[in-house]
DNA sequence: CGTGAGATTGACTATATTCAACCCTAGTGG
DNA sequence: CCACTAGGGTTGAATATAGTCAATCTCACG
């Protein structure tokens, strides 16, 4: 973990959706004051499952993960942390699980005690926060439904999907590529699956012209439609 | 659903947990002016999804359940709903779940515009709703984990166990009895089984004098650690 | 050039699902 | 009063799906 200098909240990329963003002019300036950037390394532990955690923080860039392991070893991811997502809660200074770096991830890093501060003076704080946490909680949620009802395919095709919209232009009908973040063991972490199984279903799908991919992180999604099709949704809840 | 006479916020059952439990006397007088009761017989519909929800509300007594349908038609349950759970989203007038009352349920209703001012204006409702909603977001994520991991039996019994420890006096060490208010289905579209396997699940169990029933809802449980040693559960995070 | 992490693929197996039959109990109506 | 029915539950046999174990491939990197 590095100290970096951080960038002015006025030039934050995550600005406009990450727990500050409806602060006022000069709340951002007691926030300027407090806050530090800390940079992790891919691969790096950010936190560990009950162990202190002193920060309190928001993704500025990268991809991390939030797993626990249950007593007998086996490895569960619950959550992708993105930018603007938030670590840590408030009121708890333990961390209830292995935070991890996927990619280089750079924090925007508030000591516990001066966050919890902020929040009781800062209501356009507090309140961004609630919200934040319910939209978590209904995400949470509808991830449940994928993890308990979707078939192997569904899964893999679902997560795909949410990696081809993030990032998306809204209205974009053709194809899309980007770079996938995970490895096959940390996404069959996530979903639920061993690796094997998500490896047969991308060679599935591929062999289906759903997907293309040259190496195996970079993906090519022909139509999103397509891909949508096979993800089986709820149909109302878009994804996020 | 029927409107029926309010009790008195001091004598409310889930004062100390619910989302006014930090409120002062004068913030009770309040809410008690604001309130409704509301009652929904076993089986009755108290929200549906993608439709208007009017009032957000507490769950006084009774159980229900949070549930959503994919699109071809598999349903699966996000939440078990309990006394004290929060109904409902600030800020959102849809509902994002079916909500069914399991048994019959009475709800401390607030209309939503009316709530959401109460907010606004006391800090104690919305940091103690802060602070319910991250509560369930862990709980939500924990049960990530065991729809992701955990094999038929370790769900079954790890949900058995849930009940088991509701309402039972901290430190109690014997045998345990209580009558599930869930069917078969309905466990299994909370457990993301068959009804079929969560029916083998409870006779493996009974087989193997983990727990014991005469009628399939009235269950004992004679050792609780003996359970436990069943579900799997991570370890250090406590069931609630 | 050797090594190791990540990924793919195959063969076999375990686990849960599906389809089906059957049981039990509490109504309900003739 | 009793036959009938329906909802909830259990159990069995066959099947499908994903997991396990193992071999192999590729590519980056020292």
């Amino acid at each position: 973990m590095t100290l970096i200098r951080p960038l002015k909240c006025s030039e934050c990329p995550i600005r406009h959706s990450a727990v500050c963003s409806s602060c006022t002019e000069p709340e951002f300036q007691v926030l300027e004051s407090a806050k530090t950037y800390r940079s992790y390394a891919a691969g790096a532990m950010i936190a560990e499952a009950g162990e202190q955690l002193f920060h309190l923080s928001s993704v500025v860039s990268g991809v991390g993960t939030m797993s626990r392991v249950t007593r007998d070893g086996r490895r569960h991811t619950v959550g992708l942390l993105l930018p603007s997502d938030f670590i840590g809660r408030p009121g708890r200074s333990v961390s209830a699980y292995d935070v991890e770096a996927v990619t280089e991830v750079t924090l925007c890093c508030f000591e516990r005690r001066t966050f919890e501060r902020l929040m009781a003076e800062t209501p356009n704080l507090s309140s961004r926060l609630l919200e934040l946490t319910l939209d978590e909680l209904d995400a949470a949620r509808d991830w449940a439904l994928v993890l308990g009802r979707a078939t192997a395919r569904e899964k893999v095709a679902g997560l795909i999907l949410r990696f081809a919209l993030r990032g998306l232009e809204p209205g974009a009908g053709g194809a899309v590529s980007f770079t996938l973040p995970l490895t096959r063991e940390a996404l069959a972490d996530y979903l639920g699956l061993t690796l094997e199984t998500v490896s047969r279903q991308f060679s599935a799908l591929r062999r289906d012209g759903v997907i293309a991919f040259d190496t195996p992180r970079a993906i090519t999604v022909p139509s999103v439609e397509a891909l949508g099709a096979e993800a089986a949704e709820t149909g109302d809840a878009a994804v996020t």
